[in-house]
RNA sequence: GGAGUCAGCUAGGCAAUCGCUUCUUUUGGUGAAGAGGAAAGUCCGGGCUCCAUAGGGUUGAGUGCCAGGUAACUCCUGGGGGGCGCGAGCCUACGGAAAGUGCAACAGAAAAUAUACCGCCUAUCGAAGGUAAGGGUGAAAUGGUGCGGUAAGAGCGCACCGCGCGAUCGGUAACGAUUGUGGCAUUGUAAACCCCACUCGGAGCAAGACCAAAUAGAAAUCCGUUUUCUGCGACCCGUGGAAGGAUUUGGGUAGGUCGCUAAAGGUGUUUGGUGACAGACAUCAUAGAUGAAUGAUUGUCCUCGACAGAACCCGGCUUAUCGGCUGACUCCCUCU
């Protein structure tokens, strides 16, 4: 198994970046729980930002919980060459998910699909 | 055995794989450490930092039985008064109501000014007089109980209790005990205004300090202080700064480093103290992120896991909380 690392190269760090990815992306997959913003980037790997507001998850245990699936999804599932930036905005439904984790899982995978289609 | 009071502890464990943050070694890696009792609410207090060491008056805010502890407090400890409970115990903003003002719904005759609905007594039998015993209303009704007294009554008189004032004794004090004396006068409410006593400068780690880069919004020093604006919580006084001129240095930005964790620190023993706590000695090294680290998956065991996530740091308060454990004490029942 190759060695998955999530380091900050593989974060989005500033306001622009995470400007760039609203503002260039393209059919954002819409969930209930979930909302997700991609975009191709330049570099070889993918980097990942995570929105979440203490509006929609108002408490932070769960916050950092929801964080974390999404990290490690994006870490373990995610193919590493599809160069692309991802922004994930979990919604208020999502406090009411019970499994996050297997929902995740299968989001992750669908979006592999997608993007190796799209390259192709 | 049942019911209850108080104090304290714990907060799933183990293993495997893949990861995150910091540190150490060293640059492949290896190793070590890595959320809470409330980390929460931000309700108080303090450290620390900067503003200008921050003065006076008015205002504002807070505290409010006494003594002690503490860096400090609205916290804690001990004590006193009052209330609740059979009891262990619990609760208590607990200064002032003859300085003034306000308020007291409904009911009730009357709610603070005095007065009289039913009643009682007198009687010249009237739309009179005397009463406040009793009844009734209310959260609250002008001291309570008894005896005397009277036409009926009334602190009108007396005794005891209560209340005010004084003295003595005990106590650091709050206060208590004893005793003398006064006379029954104006109810309650001050988490209503208010009065009295005491306390209080402001803003907060996005505080603040330093470094790098880049091209004209800034900063520093000096001069100046009529006017305008502005800071010191507000206003007045007082005082500082800016707008102007001269000289010098050179910035934006979710950039980086520091602040950033060793601190009024934890644990143990011991000394002093009723206790909070303080002193001495020994010992421990224990998160430090910054788009923000503790996770995920699997297996297994059990009692099947609540509330909940550090963001400068401490002391408290308040609120949330599954299950379990320990100790001390009280009451009731049964047996001996």
């Amino acid at each position: 198994m190759a060695r998955q690392p999530f380091s900050k190269e593989q974060k989005l760090l500033s306001s622009a970046q995470f400007d760039a990815v609203f503002k260039g992306n393209r059919n954002p997959v819409k969930l209930k729980e979930f909302l997700f913003l991609m975009k191709p980037n330049s570099i070889d790997t993918n980097r990942l930002g995570i929105v979440i507001s203490k509006k929609n998850i108002p408490l932070s245990v769960r916050r950092n919980r929801i964080k974390r699936q999404i990290r490690e999804c994006f870490r373990t599932i995610l193919d590493p060459d599809l160069g692309i930036d991802i922004v994930v905005l979990p919604r208020p439904a999502a406090n009411f998910a019970k499994d996050n984790w297997t929902f995740l899982e299968n989001v992750f995978l669908s979006l592999n699909k997608l993007k190796k289609e799209a390259k192709n």
